[in-house]
DNA sequence: GATTAGCTAGAACGTTCTATCAAATGCTGA
DNA sequence: TCAGCATTTGATAGAACGTTCTAGCTAATC
């Protein structure tokens, strides 16, 4: 009962936070979205907004977190597997008609500068991104530092890139911007093969 | 009198939106940070608040605009002005402690799915802003295809990377998406002159 | 059966939002 | 000096906001 109630209010402030921003998201449009009564909001979440906006970062930090393993398990090199988790998130775009991207980005533009907690949450959620590339990376036997720059590039670029497609409704960005990544582990793994 | 009045508030719409986003500022706000009667502002901008950020968004596109020519005009070459660029971007984002960005990527990802002529607004400044750019890797040498892939990641990649930036409040994200960019515009122009 | 805890349900509250409006003030040109 | 236009001024209205509150229902426990 009460567990699906508050992860059906955690999902749709997830997706209504990607689509319209946080400021921008009313707690009675998440209530209706979740299909959840109004009161249950404050019930799960005492702590207001904020607190269930911590949460919505949380778990999505969770599921992108996630996507590292699935792209870079089975692929035959770091390079292709990147390539592929851009082009993952171009058909993922597309077929929401542009509408979805990632939470994340939205809401940390919003509170970088006004919650400090939020603020946080999202520094800490694309820091265990980042760690997660940079571990792939160095896996594939670049050295830390180089490793941790691609890492960081990935998710700016993957990022940056939805902001692109949203505004132009065009995924293709997502995908030049891919192969642009492609080409700079290929050339970073070349490098520390020689 | 009338002009200037207009210009501070297009300017405090500029610095609010990009610390707190669109929605999440108010225009009672706008009108205190421009010093301007309240009233004014829909006097100037009789659409009201979407009319105000259509002109903030182009105002914002055409100093980002500028950036372009500010950074390559005289450097010794692409790959180096694309570096630079990272880095005076790393600057100003450390001077004004992590609080001004873009406000261009922050209103966008708020409006994208929810107002479509501040949505065309948006894509028409990083159109505008990518063909700036893909000019001045054409003009050193690329293929068409290959410099608009490298001008779209540019923007990308910039504005992703302003995101994690503001929200680890650590510009050296900036600095690191600015030295892949820079390999690969370097990678880019070797290739085209073998 | 009585009690308790969890959840639902939605009204009410105070605040803030955007936009409108009428009046006042200032500036310019005839 | 005066009229007309531009700009300023700030109160007001209605809607939406986040939060609180009260009441009711259900299931589990004693």
């Amino acid at each position: 009962m009460g567990a699906a109630t508050r992860e059906r209010i955690i999902e749709a402030g997830s997706i209504l936070f990607r689509r319209q921003g946080y400021a921008g998201t009313g707690m009675k449009a998440i209530a209706a979205a979740a299909q959840a009564p109004f009161g249950s909001i404050y019930h799960f979440f005492p702590g207001g907004k904020d607190e269930l906006t911590g949460e919505v970062i949380r778990a999505a930090g969770r599921v992108y977190g996630a996507l590292v393993p699935r792209f870079f398990d089975g692929a035959p090199d770091t390079a292709v597997a990147t390539r592929c988790a851009f082009r993952g998130a171009a058909e993922t775009l597309r077929d929401c008609n542009y509408a979805d991207a990632c939470p994340i980005a939205a809401v940390a533009l919003e509170v970088a500068s006004t919650n400090e907690p939020l603020r946080l949450a999202t520094a800490e959620v694309f820091a265990h991104w980042v760690g997660g590339l940079t571990a792939r990376y160095e896996g594939a036997g670049l050295a830390p530092a180089v490793a941790h720059r691609l890492a960081v590039s990935f998710v700016s670029m993957l990022e940056g890139a939805f902001v692109l497609a949203r505004a132009s409704k065009n995924a293709q960005v997502v995908e030049d911007a891919g192969e642009i990544m492609f080409e700079a582990v290929r050339a970073a793994l070349d490098k520390a093969a020689e």
